[in-house]
Formats: structure tokens, C-alpha cells, sequence
DNA sequence: TGACAATACTTGTATATGCAAATAAACCCG
DNA sequence: CGGGTTTATTTGCATATACAAGTATTGTCA
């Protein structure tokens, strides 16, 4: 690799974009078999993960608003497949995936890797390799989570 | 770079998605000083560097839905950046960035650029090349726009 | 030419996203 | 203990996103 690179010219945001606009479809289009969206599946498998969890850390976890979580957890619970309940404060919160909700993750799962399988093939593992090597570093520099952005 | 890369573990969309998150969160807190979101900015852009185009078109090269593309275009051209009047048929449109819309464009461009220079070098602009690479490289297999996808 | 198919766009519906502000409770300090 | 600050979550508001269905028009072919 050259070390005198010169500065990228198109938009590394938009690029971003519009890939994860053709990845979800991807993504999307086999979980829908399973009757579950992209987004609900990553929040799902997060809970079963982490166990029961308060919102504010799942959010943290997952690298985004709080108050986004608060409503995609709106889905999750009105699907039965996660309860929230009194945390250790009164102002905090307790969630928690239902055995429902372990289940249609087993379910979603096997759907999941058939479009995870899928994508390799179409990209080539060595460069979905390469790729998720170049986001999980640029994740530990843009993680909504825990940063300072300026 | 081995090539035998095992079967990358952690889910693709899910770590597109959390970049994007933050990326989106850098590029919009920038371009906020020109009283524009990201979205926005490349629509802009996109409709500048295209000159008269049709919706249909424009989302084909945006790689977006065309229902996505209607009410994005409804928020530019109430900001009298765009103007949409009859394409060749009765059917179609004719979608045109305004003079206000070029202005625009340019006042945000240069923010728009503080936000990439930023992003270079908090990641490398090494890394950043390889990334656009990457993404490029998977772009044509997974834009929206133009595939069959299964 | 008249019906059926194809094209171009918009609407209906549902979800995802985040900033700012509102609530509410816990914490801390004098 | 009382008041200001910090912490945890939710709501208000605006936008982004896409699939499915609706509308309108054009193209085609018998």
C-alpha cells in the first residue's frame, strides 16, 4: 500500500449510504422470512447477548441515540418478544428478551447467515474480510457511543 | 493478505449501519453551520452535478428508492433549491436545482469539505482510500439501482 | 382502435434516526 | 435538609427509508 495516498475525493458518508441502502435490501429481503426487519433482528440478538440490560447501556452498545432505542424497543415489545420492567432506580429500566423472543432470534438466525453467506460469496470473503476490518477500525474513531466529535 | 480468510463472524449490515450512524453524526454537525443535512447536501449535489433529470433517473444514480427520492425532493424544493416541472411526457418530471440551490451548494460545500478533511485525518487517509475502495468495490454489487438480487 | 402491458411518479403505511426539550429521580454540597 | 446538578428515559419534531398499492399516461399489438 502506497503511503502517499492522496486525499478521496467522493463522499465517504454518502458512499456509506448508499451501500447500506443495497446491504439492508439484501439483509432485509431474507429475514423477511423469518417476518422480522434488519434493524429489529440486530436489537434482538443485542438483548439476548447482553442479557437484561437498561436502555441507556443497549443504546451505548449499539451505537446509537437513546431516544431511537426507545421507540425500535416500542416494536420488539409489542411483538412479545422483549419485556421491560423497574430497573435498580426508579428512574432506570429493565430489559429483557422473552423466550418468544429467544426464539424467533433461532428462528431469524438461520436467515440471517443465509444472507451473511450470500454476501460473502457476492463480495468474496477476503474482502468482506478486508471490509469489516476497515469499519470495526473506523468504529473505534466514530462510534456514536463514547466520543467527543470535535 | 491471507486468502484464506475464514468466513467473517460479526453481521455486515449491522456494522455499516452503526458506522453510518456516527459518520452521519461527523458530516451533519459540520454541514448544521450551512443550515443543511446530509441527505440534503448530496441531493444537491447530485441534481448540480446532473443537471435536468428526472426523479426516476436521479434515484437510479442515488441508488435510492424512487418513493424516497419524491419526499426527500419535496424538502429541497421547498427550501427553493429545486424546481420540478414537466419532463417529455405528462407522466414524467423534469427536476432542476434552482440558482438559490447552487449557492447553497456552494456554502455548503466548503463545510462539506472541512467535515471529509476531518474524517481523513482522524482515520488516515491510507485507511480512507482502502475504505472507498472497498465500498466502491461493493457497490457495484449491491447498488440499489441496477441488480437482480438473488 | 381498443384493451392490456409497461412506464413514471406519488401515496399509504410502517419503521428508523437523531437533536432538543421535557420529565423524573438520584446525587451532592453547603 | 434544600437546592442545583447530573443521570435516565421519553416526547416533540423533522427527516429518511422502502415496499406495496394507487394513479396517470404511454406503448403495443392484434
Amino acid at each position: 500500500m502506497n503511503t502517499l495516498t492522496r486525499q478521496p475525493q467522493g463522499c465517504s458518508n454518502f458512499k456509506l449510504r448508499q451501500l447500506l441502502r443495497g446491504v439492508s435490501r439484501h439483509y432485509d429481503a431474507e429475514l423477511a422470512n423469518a417476518g422480522i426487519k434488519t434493524t429489529q433482528y440486530s436489537l434482538l440478538s443485542h438483548l439476548v447477548d447482553l442479557g437484561p440490560i437498561t436502555p441507556g447501556d443497549l443504546a451505548r452498545r449499539m451505537g446509537m441515540d437513546a431516544s431511537t432505542l426507545t421507540r425500535n424497543l416500542r416494536v420488539v415489545i409489542e411483538q412479545g418478544w422483549a419485556t421491560q420492567g423497574p430497573g435498580r432506580d426508579t428512574r432506570s429500566r429493565r430489559v429483557e428478551v422473552t423466550s418468544a423472543g429467544r426464539a424467533k432470534r433461532a428462528e431469524a438466525k438461520a436467515h440471517w447467515k443465509r444472507a451473511q453467506l450470500a454476501f460473502n460469496a457476492r463480495l468474496g470473503v477476503t474482502k468482506v474480510a478486508a471490509l469489516h476490518e476497515l469499519l470495526d477500525h473506523a468504529l473505534t474513531h466514530f462510534s456514536t457511543g463514547d466520543h467527543a466529535d470535535d
